[in-house]
DNA sequence: AACTGGAATTGGAATAATTCTTGATATTGG
DNA sequence: CCAATATCAAGAATTATTCCAATTCCAGTT
């Protein structure tokens, strides 16, 4: 049996669809990189990889599809100051560390039990949907 | 003794210089309002209420007078999203609660002796130059 | 009070990230 | 298969912000 030309398999552990969100070839490349990369890519960086795969895929539909995914909850947008959005497909609730030096952004889980409920003295009655928490700073290697 | 006509008096409380910064009629200016109102204002908004006292004032030098303030610490820049970039006179360290449902923006504290590191379990080694927190979210009136 | 060097301000042009628009393509349900 | 809908591509448009060049202002000196 022989394949069609343009049918390049997408990579095995990318379902048909997430969270009801119909998954083309754009977006299970998109989120093959984001999962097989995790080190938190601009639109811009995705584009140029998933070039590799789909040559006339276009940076608008990279835009599109990075905020399909955002709205369906399977991947998470990540600001930086006032830099290029950034994405994530770590879905726990987590912080970054953005390491001045190097530029890596790490990943800060919460430690077990812990919320930020427990240090911030927040409003009564204040429902909070989303959070966002980004340290900058740097990794001394000083004992 | 009569004044001249553009020699509108300068709010008293704010000093000729701060944290080394020479303070001009614009950057005082930039700078009272936020101590005034207090309410988050982006760059633009600045500008607007800025101009009923500086006519020929520019948006560029609103950008300048920011940063100016921003670099010498003595105002502090906050992003929502990828909305505009917001300023804030608050050097305490606090987080911010974005109501989705009002759009204000309510500084937020930390419990007294709480910090970050108390619940987010950060890698060896990190030094912490820079926090931001953000939550979005509505207050309930309900009990 | 004029002079001077450096800093600040202005206004407009430039930039960069993102969004919008339009027409083409693909996919799904009937 | 056909119609309706969703997605995609390419480029134009938008928006916040920065840059730039030309003036203006200011502090210190004479």
């Amino acid at each position: 049996m022989v394949s069609k030309l343009n049918e390049v398999q997408p990579a095995p552990e990318v379902p048909e669809e997430i969270a009801g969100l119909r998954m083309t070839r754009q977006r299970q490349e998109i989120y093959r990189i984001l999962i097989e990369e995790r080190n938190h890519p601009t639109a811009n960086e995705v584009f140029i990889k998933a070039k590799d795969r789909l040559p006339n895929l276009s940076l608008a539909t990279v835009y599109n599809c990075l905020e399909a995914l955002v709205q369906h909850g399977v991947i998470r947008q990540v600001n930086f100051e006032r830099e290029s959005s950034r994405f994530c497909p770590n879905l726990r609730e987590h912080g970054h560390f953005h390491d001045a030096e190097t530029g890596v952004i790490h990943d800060i889980d919460f430690k077990p039990g812990a919320t930020l409920a427990d240090v911030l003295d927040l409003p009564a009655g204040a429902v909070v949907e989303d959070i966002e928490i980004t340290l900058r700073g740097k990794i001394s290697n000083h004992q």
